[in-house]
RNA sequence: GGGAGCUUAGCUCAGCUGGGAGAGCAUCUGCCCUACAAGCAGAGGGUCAUAGGUUCGAGCCCUAUAGCUCCCACCA
């Protein structure tokens, strides 16, 4: 064991080599192990198009340290992984970047565009890629699938056609969400609302048999275009009287009728709606109940069409202006005010959502809605945290017909097809059609699908459906999910449901929901405000590692995070503690060292130590069977810093200096205690601890393939732990005492330890010298050192005769105070023992561990008073 | 309008099924003790948002209130 680490922790020597090792040995790829339980995870697909931010990180590296602590219990694991062809972001970067060179999509035709997005998807789409290798995931990479590859297009159209024959998609004319932007169709998930500062224009429209007028308020006057009715509530008396008549619509002069719908409310505004069709989803039903003409005024690109020659190709906001300044000139504006109100936009560009009818393909939704609900009412797929199962139910109880065709090519074609000649349409899983009425070829419908649709199939597509493959027998269902709370709607419920449907089966059966990464002042990261922060630059700064561990760390499930440098320090800070520990225990390995496990007899603190560990084994594995990562990551932090570094690393260098069986002994557990941890601590910080085990074990094993510790009883010593314990204590109170009384360091005196444990104390002796400043030790039961300054601990009282450095009257200030704070404890306890309730109600092992503890504290009391007595 | 979450040390946040409040950073004191100054040893600092309730016992459970954040919803 000549060797050693290098003397600085420095994470970009060693990340990159040890990725590559771990590839190269295969060790990501699952292969099918029946003799041992499948455990999947499918990677939330990041799209082609993005690049890696903080979130993908957070996911990342919350599924990695589940699927490296799966694999090391024994699973056969599978993290596969796979990109998503992000249809609407796809298609505009690369109509962007055709407009570049004076192109658009019309112009080359739609052959020629999918060759284009092609080319980008090579080119691009496998950044992202190599980007998650940085951050360590472990991903079967052999197994990698992309939404648009062979298998999952051929799973895309399984369920389209399923769905179409079991009557669950049909084709109709609807007003849908249009973004004039994208030029394509939304669904309802893929609008979000935002308050806008608007206006309210109050206009009068003047009846046609009368001078009179009727005033009403509209947000979007240039939709007045395409008025077809005056709307007022059926049971408001102010208007009974005009239901019926007829009114002129300012600009265009055509003629309306006042018509009575229960969808206007009496306490709105005037009371009067104007009712366009056309451009409203609320008017659009309202013209249905009363056969009102559906006028659009509208072009794709959200223009005024050819209709209206005065504003023709304007577009929507110069037209209102326009439209405006004339109704003023008509003498029909009667005021305007302002008014905020809710507009939807396009979560893709941002573009005001335009309400469009148009026909398209929906997804009926309320059938599949129920088996998704009660799927995890009966607990089969379970949220984590749980309240989101709220969101879920809210969401599925009130559920509407899902828009899935999309006006752009860039995505799966519509698995159907027209027969120009006979106007026959057929869905079909081929590829081409010929008419079955008239026999003449048929036309694929043009449009393609949602994005989502392919992302709804993602946990069974990628694993072979519709295929009964070996792979979905095996890996299928998946276990567990881990996604952000923001795309629970476009995603996790339709899988459920898609899943239910075409698998009979969940897809999951938890699901992991994390916040997000915010950055220091609490704000969302994002492009425009440009606070996002890369995390290829933290990770080239600190390492992958330190990464990790600051997002696993203190990381509750559901709540969102803010990304703090220090954070990220202090994290590293900690790679660089483990380091430097493995360091420590390497240099002093003699050359021959061979490690041959625990040795057999082994030192107090040793058993302490290996009790400790074996415990923290125990927890952690507790830890992240709840999904509670981040409280797994605290206790490892503890554990490392303080129990094995601070104390467990310094008693060994006594040891160490005094050679022998002793030191042998030492040695031989600072191994092993360090392979514990690096295990433990291994799914968190993967490439520090495979790196520092390749140099220490070198016996050519990964510790990403070693066996995850367990609690094991046979290294369990609980009288170790307790005796230890009160070494501990006795070395802090004499630290305490020592730096109270401002004595350096440097400055070293005898310790007299009344106990009426001597063996125990006399034992630690070389530890007193090295951790508490003794130039020596000596135990008894009974000394008497009046004017001595004393540390006390329930189990010793330890006199530190230095007669020149003490102030009597400080040492009693001191433990007069310590005197206080012991009897706080002993009235407290005393109380709760005396409590007849609490004797009566609470568990048996409290009321003797508040016993326990009373007799402590009253041992510790008698002793300060001994100290006390002393000085008088 | 409906729903969810949050409110804990100066700052950022943990706190698992109720059993005497924790970490990191910051602050103060003293230390280069050959693993680590990216460090070591100490210390100070919190009526756990407020008011009630349940309980032998509440940061944790229940009710109400306030403030903040987010999600959903067709009020033109």
């Amino acid at each position: 064991m000549a060797k050693t680490l290098a003397k600085n922790y420095a994470p970009e020597k060693f990340e990159d080599r040890i990725y590559a090792t771990w590839m190269e040995k295969g060790c990501f790829h699952a292969e099918i192990d029946r003799t041992k339980q499948p455990y999947t995870i499918v990677i939330p697909p990041p799209n082609i198009t993005g690049q890696l931010h903080m979130g993908h990180a957070l996911d990342e590296t919350l599924q990695d340290i589940l699927i490296r602590w799966k694999r090391m219990c024994g699973y056969c694991t599978l993290w596969l992984p796979g990109t998503d062809h992000a249809a609407i972001a796809t298609e505009a970067k690369i109509v962007a970047a055709m407009r570049e060179e004076g192109l658009t999509k019309e112009q080359i035709g739609r052959e020629a565009f999918m060759e284009r997005a092609w080319e980008w998807k090579r080119q691009y789409g496998g950044r992202i890629v190599e980007q998650l290798k940085k951050l360590g995931s472990s991903c079967d990479w052999e197994r990698e699938r992309f939404t648009m590859d062979e298998g999952c297009s051929a799973a895309v159209k399984d369920v389209f056609v399923h769905y179409y024959e079991k009557g669950l998609i049909y084709r109709g004319e609807r007003i849908i969400n249009w973004c004039p932007k994208c030029r394509t169709s939304l669904s309802d998930a893929e609008v979000t609302y935002e308050d806008q500062a608007g206006h309210f224009w109050h206009l009068r429209y003047r009846f046609k048999d009368s001078d009179e007028y009727l005033e009403l308020a509209t947000t979007r006057p240039e939709t007045l275009l395409g008025d077809t009715a005056v709307a007022v509530n059926p049971d408001d008396e102010r208007y009974a009287h005009l239901v019926g008549k007829t009114l002129i619509l300012p600009l265009v002069h055509r003629e309306i009728p006042v018509i009575a719908d229960a969808y206007v409310e009496k306490e709105f505004g005037t009371g009067v709606v104007k009712i366009t069709p056309a451009h409203d989803p609320n008017d659009f039903e309202v013209g249905r109940r009363h056969n009102l003409e559906v006028i659009n005024v509208m072009t794709d690109d959200a223009r005024i069409c050819e209709d209206y020659p005065k504003y023709a190709g304007m577009d929507r906001y110069e037209a209102r202006k326009a439209i405006v300044a004339d109704l003023e000139a008509e003498g029909a504006l009667v005021r305007v005010e302002d008014y905020d109100h809710n507009v939807g936009t396009c979560y893709r560009c941002g573009t005001t959502v335009e309400p469009k009818v148009s026909t398209q393909w929906f997804v009926k939704m309320q059938p599949l809605a129920g088996p998704a609900i009660e799927a995890v009412r009966s607990g089969k797929t379970r949220f984590v945290p749980e309240h989101f199962d709220k969101i879920y139910y809210h969401w599925l109880e009130n559920i509407k017909d899902w828009c899935i065709s999309r006006q752009i090519w860039w995505g799966h074609q519509i698995p159907a097809f027209y027969c120009d000649a006979c106007g026959e349409m057929t869905v079909t899983r081929e590829s081409s059609a010929v008419c079955p009425k008239c026999g003449k070829p048929m036309r694929q419908d043009p449009d393609t699908l949602d994005t989502w649709f392919s992302s709804a199939l993602w946990p069974f597509s990628t694993l072979g459906f519709p295929e009964k493959t070996e792979e979905l027998s095996y890996f299928y269902p998946t276990n567990t999910l881990v996604t952000g709370y923001d795309i629970i709607f476009f995603w996790v419920i339709r899988m459920m449901f898609s899943a239910l449907e075409n698998t009979g089966q969940v897809p999951f059966d938890t699901v992991l929901i994390h916040g997000l990464v915010r950055d220091a002042q609490g704000r969302k990261m994002s492009k425009s405000l440009g606070n996002g922060i890369d995390p290829l630059e933290v990770i080239s700064q600190y390492g992958a590692d330190a990464l990790r561990f600051m997002l696993a760390t203190g990381n509750a499930p559901g709540n969102d995070m803010r990304y703090l440098e220090e954070k990220v320090k202090a994290a590293r800070n900690f790679a660089n503690k483990l380091w430097n520990a493995s360091r420590y225990i390497m240099m002093n390995l003699p050359e021959d060292f061979r490690y041959e496990g625990l040795p057999a007899q082994l030192a107090v603190e040793d058993k302490w130590l290996i009790s400790c560990l074996n415990r923290l084994a125990g927890e952690v594995n507790e830890n992240l069977t709840a999904f509670e990562l981040g409280v797994a990551c605290g206790k490892l932090y503890d554990f490392i810093w303080d129990v094995f570094c601070s104390w467990y690393i310094e008693l060994t260098k006594p040891r160490i200096q005094a050679g022998g069986e002793s030191q042998a002994t030492a040695q031989a557990v600072l191994v092993w205690a360090m392979q514990q941890i690096l295990k433990l601590l291994h799914p968190f910080m993967p490439f520090i601890t495979e790196e520092i085990w390749q140099v220490l074990v070198a016996d050519g094993s990964m510790i990403m393939c070693e066996p995850y510790p367990q609690w094991d009883e046979t290294l369990n010593y609980p009288q170790e732990e307790t005796d230890f314990g009160k070494v501990i204590a006795a070395v802090r109170a004499v630290r305490n005492t020592r730096t109270e009384m401002n004595v350096p360091p440097s400055v070293k005196a005898k310790l007299y330890i009344e106990t009426a444990e001597p063996e125990l104390f006399a034992a630690a002796e070389p530890f007193f010298e090295k951790l508490a400043s003794a130039s020596g030790v000596e135990t008894g039961a009974h000394f008497d050192m009046p004017g001595a300054a004393g540390a006390v601990t329930d189990a010793a009282r330890i006199f530190i005769p230095m007669e020149q450095l003490v102030d009597t009257e400080k040492e009693l200030a001191r433990l007069a105070k310590e005197q206080e704070k012991v009897q706080k404890d002993i009235d407290f306890l005393s109380r709760k023992l005396n409590n007849a309730g609490f004797l009566a109600k609470a568990p048996e092992s409290l009321i003797n561990a508040e016993k326990a503890k009373l007799a402590k504290a009253q041992e510790k009391m008698s002793k300060i008073e001994q100290s006390i007595r002393s000085f008088s």
